[in-house]
DNA sequence: GGCCCGATACTCT
DNA sequence: GAGTATCGGGCCC
């Protein structure tokens, strides 16, 4: 959860094909061992999770609905399966590279505003060209590709917390626990 | 901005 | 076979 609260604000950076692409970090959400019933880990380790049980400072990267990779950094030694979702990045570098790779466009054909082009967990994995292939990527070691970058602190008057999106039928108090934050607009 | 719905394929309570 | 840490299009306001 304090991993969760000190990303806001800082810059996410992925050096794709040489290029920086890069933004930063506007909304997140912790996801807490087995007892939490909402964390992929609640049913214990399995394929998909393995990454949760293994060392802090990697990347989680899962698919889901069948066509949407989220990107998250494990958090919390190894054997305890923790992560934080980044759901939103404000785009800062690359900001073209990452238009072309959401390949989306408005119905009536005009651009995207910089703003809601990685303003969801799946929207941010794509413009910023994260799958599959960077499931367990170190994002500490030296030579990194995906990394967090230090921006700036926020003040606590920034940042909003409440209940994490999409719980569906997860019993309280996960449902309603405030582990999703975000940047105040 | 909101609501509804379909897409799509992987995971495994 | 059911459920899914989502998104975009169509529609309405």
């Amino acid at each position: 959860v304090l991993v969760a609260r000190e990303l806001l604000g800082q810059r996410l950076v992925h050096v794709r094909h040489g290029q920086r692409l890069a933004g930063l970090i506007a909304e997140t959400e912790a996801y807490v061992g087995e007892e939490d019933l909402a964390c992929h880990a609640r049913a214990g380790p399995t394929a998909r999770n393995s990454v949760m049980y293994g060392p802090p400072g990697h990347a989680y990267v899962y698919f889901t609905y069948g066509m949407h990779w989220c990107f998250n950094c494990v958090t919390e030694r190894g054997g305890f399966p923790a992560a934080v979702l980044l759901r939103a990045i404000l785009p800062v570098e690359g900001i073209e590279v990452m238009r072309r790779l959401r390949g989306a466009s408005r119905p009536d054909g005009r651009r995207i505003a910089d703003a809601h082009l990685a303003d969801g967990p799946a929207k941010l994995a794509q413009a910023l060209g994260i799958d599959k292939q960077l499931n367990g990527h170190d994002l500490c070691a030296r030579e990194a590709s995906l990394f967090v970058e230090r921006a700036r602190a926020l003040a606590p008057a920034q940042v909003v917390a409440g209940p994490r999106v999409g719980m569906g039928s997860t019993p309280e108090p996960w449902r309603g626990n405030p582990w999703n934050f975000r940047i105040l607009e």
